[in-house]
DNA sequence: CGAGCGCCGTGGAACGTTCCAGCCTTCGGC
DNA sequence: GCCGAAGGCTGGAACGTTCCACGGCGCTCG
């Protein structure tokens, strides 16, 4: 009775042209267990003849787990984020898993419905890589016992790796004062994460503090409405602000632009720095002075906990791993 | 007999505490069938309680198709694939689909491996964005019947969309010679697509013995070593090379940056020309004058191309859809 | 020469769904 | 009052693997 529907060939067949059961078929192919010369070879024939492909969706439902792990990235659009899935991409590879990817937009509604599908799909494990709001979605995750890594950021509810937020804005903040500028605003936009902004402005506010500067109000640039946000850049320029601090490297090639249309040359009339470390921000033209972030150690050290916490203990207690920011001075900051 | 051991509840489970047969609560689930309110309320209960989350592998398995789709993309580390890939993410997502992306490096055994592994799990279609060598892989993937589109060039073996390269390269060229560069050189990088980049220099050749320009060699840049560069760059100068046409946008940064370099500065001594369209060329610092592609439309073509494929006869003959690049006029050309 | 042990190989249950065929009610129509 | 149909629900086969327990066979060693 051949009931094959002209599918693929499957395992059964396999075994039937090379004349074995199918175990020993499965045997071959996973390189397992005791097979003679002979019958591997016949084996192997077969397959070629055929066309074989082992189907991995029915060897992960025998095996309850998957060689998948899921990647939600608030926005790809974003290069810094577009590296660093990359880089977890190519470290998954080399580890023997495939990514799936989940764009969000950083909108919350997408987000909560990304992550569904992925784990219907019954991914291995979860990387975070920049997402929206309260992150409540951590606690139903954790809740599930799915493994989890944020990456670039820091969560004391899951593994987590990322830059010390704090040392950053202080290099970027003590570089400007070094230089002179004593009036000094923080400059952000809707697209950067909620907490990691939150974390950064307040290192910003507490170092102003301390170092006693002024300290104009934040700013927050708007993508794609330059005209509202000149009008804001204006103003505190007006105020005397000389020194900018930008929550990533997107703000800052953002403000760069405004500060010039607004008659404030950078680095003559005002300093900027970014923070992220975009390779293009090297750019001679564009110079920007930026706090980098060690992507491919975050990549590798994040991919390393996420399979680590995959193996072993899930209720393990979460592990932070926080890696050193570098200030990288280029041409966007000068003395006042 | 319980033989659980801890893992996630399945349907039989659901099945248990709501009284019903497993039947029924796939019925509800899927939201097919006729099911009575009071039964199908009683099930939705236990789904919440047991917190149960259909398994999409064993959906796949016995419906003997999937709903991901692979992307296969050369250096997802230009911002131009990056952008496309978080348009067909959406345009997937829209549409029901789960994209697993496979960056390549542009390396052909890397390709080969992550198509396997992409083929192993299932995957409805594949999205190829920019690939190595001689594209072989095609002709495999053609002859397994597995919908295939190719976005951002074509190719006559599949379903392809892609911008009139011949007509973006002519932009690019006439853009230059009416401002009165008579002397011109195509560069490019390693990490152009090959067949992309043998188009757009045929184009190039052309074009200029039409126009009766000088031509010179063309330029390979490598990146990162940009000493290497500098040398070519320094020599086609002096040869007196004005008007740059550029393989992508991310060669012709590269080129801008080693003109500057070798003093030549652009616009003043020299014109350049990118390709592409990546939004950064835009930052009024850089100010590059570019071929640009539609990408939202690239994205949105393709993907339709390819359910299409998907969901219709695998036999149809491939559609090409070309189509009609812009050209972007910046500040990186000026007359001679 | 026989016991026992590797070595090869096999059958079958299990993984968690979908979907088809069929069964039991109930109800309407004549 | 009976027949047929429709509605609501169910059992079981199927999807393509993995992996465990087991069986036969030949060889070694006492």
């Amino acid at each position: 009775m051949s009931r094959r529907l002209a599918g693929r060939p499957t395992i059964v067949d396999v075994a039937r042209l090379s004349g074995v059961s199918k175990s020993t078929v499965s045997n071959v192919i996973r390189g397992s267990a005791t097979v003679s010369p002979g019958v591997r070879e016949r084996v192997e024939a077969a397959v070629r003849e055929l066309g074989y492909r082992p189907n991995a969706l029915a060897r992960q439902l025998v095996q309850q787990r998957t060689s998948t792990i899921g990647v939600v990235v608030g926005d790809l659009g974003n290069p810094f984020y577009a590296e660093l899935v990359k880089l977890l991409e190519r470290n998954a590879d080399a580890n023997g898993y495939t990514t799936m990817i989940a764009n969000t937009d950083g909108q919350l509604e997408r987000e909560a419905a990304r992550v569904e599908a992925l784990l219907d799909r019954r991914v291995a494990g979860l990387v975070m890589l920049q997402f929206s709001g309260e992150r409540t979605i951590l606690d139903q995750l954790v809740a599930e016992r799915i493994p989890v890594v944020v990456v670039s950021s820091t969560d004391p509810r899951v593994d987590s790796v990322g830059v010390d937020e704090s040392e950053g804005i202080a290099l970027a903040v003590q570089h400007l004062v070094r230089l002179g500028h004593r009036s000094l605003a923080y400059a952000t936009s809707p697209l950067v994460e909620e907490r990691t902004n939150r974390v950064r402005y307040d290192s910003f506010r507490t170092l102003c503090d301390e170092l006693g500067c002024l300290q104009a109000a934040p700013l927050v640039l708007a993508p794609l409405v330059p005209a509202a946000a000149d009008v804001l850049v204006r103003r505190l320029v007006e105020e005397g602000v000389t020194g900018f601090a930008a929550a990533n490297d997107v703000a800052a090639l953002a403000l760069l632009e405004s500060l010039e249309r607004v008659g404030a040359p950078v680095p003559q009339r005002a300093s900027v720095v970014g923070f992220d470390g975009i390779g293009l921000t090297g750019l001679a033209r564009i110079g920007l002075t930026t706090v980098a972030q060690p992507l491919e150690e975050m990549a590798s050290v994040g991919l390393r906990l996420l399979l680590e916490r995959i193996a072993g203990d899930p209720e393990a207690p979460p592990r932070q791993m926080l890696l050193e920011p570098r200030l990288i001075v280029r041409t966007s900051t000068a003395e006042r």
